[in-house]
DNA sequence: TTGAAAGCGGTACCAA
DNA sequence: TTGGTACCGCTTTCAA
């Protein structure tokens, strides 16, 4: 039925396991043989068995990308970054790593389920973009899952969530925190005084680390945080919509929202249009993210730019071990914002 | 190491095959082994070799879904809903299957390049979505390619684009030249005589017929093609917001945009925000497809709405052959489907 | 209903 | 530099 490596071995009058040295190119071939090999190999439109050949090398060329909602560009911008940096080490045409993109959905238990079916695939790494939940349980579960996984030799990479202890994981952190003051630091200066707050789920990292920093700024500017200016929704648009209209509703008076990501802007924006209020004339909106298509619906965005996608490329490259010198604090960036590696240094590579 | 079938057969004191056959449900086993497996799985921690099993058995669970930009929101959303639909047949906690996620860029070199990587891991399915690049060479590669595939046993899905001839492919199409035709006879409607129209990449199916609808509504409607007011660009908002500059470059009297995507439309209305116009009281904007977010930056998107979630979906539950009866809007006919936005009336293929 | 054992297609160690 | 050959861990007849 199927060409096998042995069909290829006879035709090129070697041994199959010459053929796995020259398809591997990790060994020494004469080119005599290697030429002969390749030309069976093409003639019989070989192609390699996957499984098998991960079942013998107890790895598959398998990386697993975890993100929390496939459908908001962020993620994608995130996944395609990975993407475009897990080539293999052979380099050979036939060579590469194919990026599993997994949408959780923000799903603790798809989350967990995700990780279990990359675990029985023998993932090569696996990649978690985004913020995390905070609930303990499943914080316990998540590591150890990571845990058995890095065991199993599965190189872990956390983009955007908080670094799991003993987990072997490179951790790879935005300044949320940061941000998010700078954010609101941005408005304030503009004038703003009451200015209302998207915030995304409860018990998510980034939805409270962007809320500290926004609150901070209000503090150190001595504004005093209006009771009920602070409304939480998912991380999508519709949750934005609904949660500025709940904003303007308790509060006709603010002269600013800040929404804790993008695509929550795109919401906002959409409810002030629908009230009557323009933008930035009536309002001005911030969001957070750096994603290419709300750079003009939310004209105060150009405050805070991470570089996200070239991060997320990093990552997946020092989980690949291919990085070259250690991530340091910020030379990952030339923008306004920092990205810092959580350790600093780059670890288990 | 780590737990393998053996592992747990020993523990639960019955065979590997009673092991196997326990975890697959496929046989019959009675109860009281069963539990007695089922409880050596769990203090095991036993997670299946999925490589191995995947050898064993000659197919993977593996579920392939090819996007041409993993950024844009529509393909994202289509990648979810089939991933909602790959659900295994056995039902089993682990029976799962994994949907992998693949971004092609546009490129014909990648499309073939994750085929063969898909081919080479087994997958039990390969979804391929949107428009098709219209090359000769190269789709009598993917052709043969995807006879490849099937042969060896993966299902074939075709969401978007048009069958190909004896790859034993499901086929599920939208009317791409109805809704081209339909949104620009909205706009005619409404009184436009001079509009732009921002079309796809050349060489692509979508492209292509919607086009070719949008000229036959202008034909119809007795109105002149003006030189120079159809301009091409990739789908994504950069594209968009470059084309509409070049129109209005060329044409500072045009009083509508046909945009041949949602996307494209987003950077349609920014360049033209930028000159100062305002939607849609100077310029009507209309988009292509049906994407939540776009809804109120491009107010003419409603008079063509395709279902593609659901279209995705249940292409991907064809594939896997648990398909039904045909519900509204939707028809299945010899294997291929055809999908009709605007009027949700199925026409024939 | 359960067990024994022969593969599935590669990989990599050991010799030659 | 190349060949021989034990596995890798699971599935699936074939018998019992």
């Amino acid at each position: 039925m199927t060409v096998t490596l042995a069909d290829v071995a006879a035709r090129a009058q070697v041994s199959p396991a010459t053929v796995s040295r020259v398809l591997n190119g990790n060994y020494p071939v004469a080119a005599a043989t290697r030429e002969r090999v390749l030309k069976a190999v093409d003639e019989l439109d070989y192609v390699l068995n996957g499984p098998a050949s991960a079942l013998a090398a107890a790895t598959s060329d398998l990386v697993g990308v975890l993100v929390n909602d496939i459908a908001d560009p962020f993620f994608g911008i995130m996944a395609s970054a990975v993407q475009s940096e897990i080539v293999g080490p052979g380099g050979r045409a036939g060579g590469e790593r194919l990026a599993v993109v997994c949408n959780t959905g923000g799903s603790p238990e798809r989350e967990l389920t995700y990780l279990t079916l990359l675990q029985r695939q023998r993932a090569a790494a696996v990649v978690l973009t985004g913020g995390a939940i905070e609930d303990a349980a499943h914080v316990a579960a998540v590591a150890s899952k990571l845990r058995r996984l890095a065991e199993a030799g599965t190189r872990v990479v956390l983009c955007g969530r908080p670094p799991v202890p003993d987990a072997g994981a490179v951790a790879l952190t935005f300044d949320n925190r940061g941000g998010g003051r700078e954010l609101t630091e941005h408005l304030l200066g503009l004038g703003h005084r009451r200015i209302g707050y998207v915030a995304g789920p409860e018990e998510r990292t980034t939805t409270r680390d962007r809320l500290e920093g926004h609150r901070e700024a209000l503090a150190a500017a001595g504004v005093e945080e209006s009771p009920g200016l602070v409304v939480h929704g998912s991380y999508d648009r519709a949750a934005g919509y609904a949660a500025t209209r709940e904003l303007l509703g308790r509060d006709s008076s603010l002269t600013a929202v800040v929404a804790a990501n993008d695509t929550v802007a795109l919401g906002a924006c959409a409810a002030l249009r629908e009230a009557g209020l323009r933008i930035p004339e009536d309002v001005s909106v911030a969001g957070f993210d750096d994603l290419p298509f709300s750079v003009d619906a939310v004209p105060a965005l150009t405050t805070v730019r991470l570089p996200l996608a070239e991060a997320a490329a990093r990552a997946g490259r020092i989980a690949m071990g291919r990085e070259a010198a250690p991530v340091g604090g910020v030379d990952v960036v030339g923008g306004e914002l920092m990205v810092r590696g959580s350790t600093g240094v780059p670890r288990g590579v």
